[in-house]
DNA sequence: GGTATTTTCGAGTCAAGCTCAATAAAGGAC
DNA sequence: GTCCTTTATTGAGCTTGACTCGAAAATACC
């Protein structure tokens, strides 16, 4: 097979437009149906193409909705850059809310897509979203933390693995928990006290102490330390 | 159809011990082909009955997944409420890490029958963990921590909810991390950071407030708490 | 022992992923 | 433009595996 280089522009560029029609057409159809219920012949039609051409593309059904899920994560990455891009405020704890906020909608309306990044490597062997996807989803959260830790918004010692597992692994079960007991409609009501919740717990966990009375460079911790000195000079005295 | 209650002991015993073959040997190959490899043939003959006896119990191979399903989450509940039982210590935090052992754990060695858990819901319709089974693993760690609060080991105002999604979720996540990055061997090796930081999360951002030897972690209450024994002690010595 | 009922069975049906030989289209040489 | 080579496309058919169903075996009841 000639690789992409040794053909024509024009060959080349109408191979790819058909190669992405056909990934939009698988698309629609795993997301009507999911991947069980996702016929081929059906993903054939609507990308007008014969059924036997998307096998020239892909070597079998569960590569194809790799190709979408791929697509999909990368998307995702997109878009979660997007939000960090238009959000107005500076602060850590603003774009962690709408970061959080976007990712918690993310999970809800896309649970399907989700769980199949993740199932399918065990139904098919050796295929699954690869983990250089995920890991490009997630830089988002730590591009973010570390710019906090950098701003002396969050405390230097802080374990980024940590605050990321805390972040993406409590929203998206959070996730499951509101789509599990609620239907379609009323889901936006109960994601905010989720939002608020996790932004509260960085806040408290993560963020550097904000005391008022810190003025100047003394820190409570060293007023106390020369308090406890103090009083142990004091004790020597007294005995 | 008669219902149990209307056939003889015997034959009640029989049949359900012959459901009992069926979802032993459902469980084996599920486990070891996964939900799309695993033939409903090889499910029958190594429960040594016919094919066509699998469906006179079990309306269809998913349907049959689902009992296996259930069955494990029951088995779940079972071992991590012996967890807490065997757990010498009686502290909030002490079983708390013994129950994040647990569950870490068990997400990496039954990732895949987790994942199903969730994934076989959306591919066929309204087939999926009940909603039961996933609340009463749950409630393991619900009770557990409420009985920390009354304990005054937690704050009293600390969200059961959220808690539970942090929990959960981020050791979830942390199982998928660590089973991603790692051949299937030294995964004990990383579980155990994973598992003390979830507990020093719960401490700091759940627990009661704790001595004033905590470093960093001073109220001004303290100091002025120390500040006033100061005084106290120069008064005697002024006197 | 005879009959009604229940349970078991596996060959056959059907549906869907996938293959492949035939066909069409494109590219290149002259 | 024509011939030939190479590549892309196609859909009828193959294969596989979940599921059905009529018949037979087992069981219950009298």
């Amino acid at each position: 097979m000639a690789t992409k280089a040794d053909i024509p522009e024009t060959q080349r560029v109408k191979l790819e437009r058909k190669e992405g029609a056909i990934l939009d057409a698988a698309r629609r159809v795993f997301i009507e149906h999911g991947f069980d219920g996702a016929r081929m012949s059906e993903i054939a039609r609507q990308a007008h193409i014969g059924e036997g051409t998307i096998y020239s593309y892909y070597e079998s059904k569960a590569e194809l909705m790799l190709a979408v899920l791929q697509q999909f994560w990368d998307g995702l990455t997109l878009e979660a850059e997007a939000v960090m891009a238009s959000t107005k405020a500076e602060g850590f704890f603003d774009r962690l809310h709408a970061l959080a906020q976007y990712h918690l909608n993310t999970v809800i309306v896309n649970a399907d897509f989700i769980n199949l990044s993740f199932a399918l490597r065990r139904n098919n062997s050796e295929v699954g979203v690869s983990r250089d996807h995920l890991r490009q989803y997630v830089a988002v959260f730590d591009q973010l933390f570390r710019r906090g830790q950098d701003r002396d918004e969050l405390k230097r010692d802080a374990i980024l693995w940590q605050a990321r597992d805390v972040f993406y692994g409590s929203l998206e079960y959070s996730g499951r928990s509101i789509e599990m007991t609620m239907g379609s409609d009323h889901r936006v009501r109960e994601q905010g006290p989720v939002v608020d919740q996790m932004v509260a717990l960085f806040r408290a966990h993560y963020g550097m102490d904000r005391e008022p009375t810190a003025v100047g460079d003394v820190s409570l911790a060293q007023l106390s330390s020369q308090l406890e000195q103090l009083s142990e000079k004091l004790d020597k005295l007294t005995k």
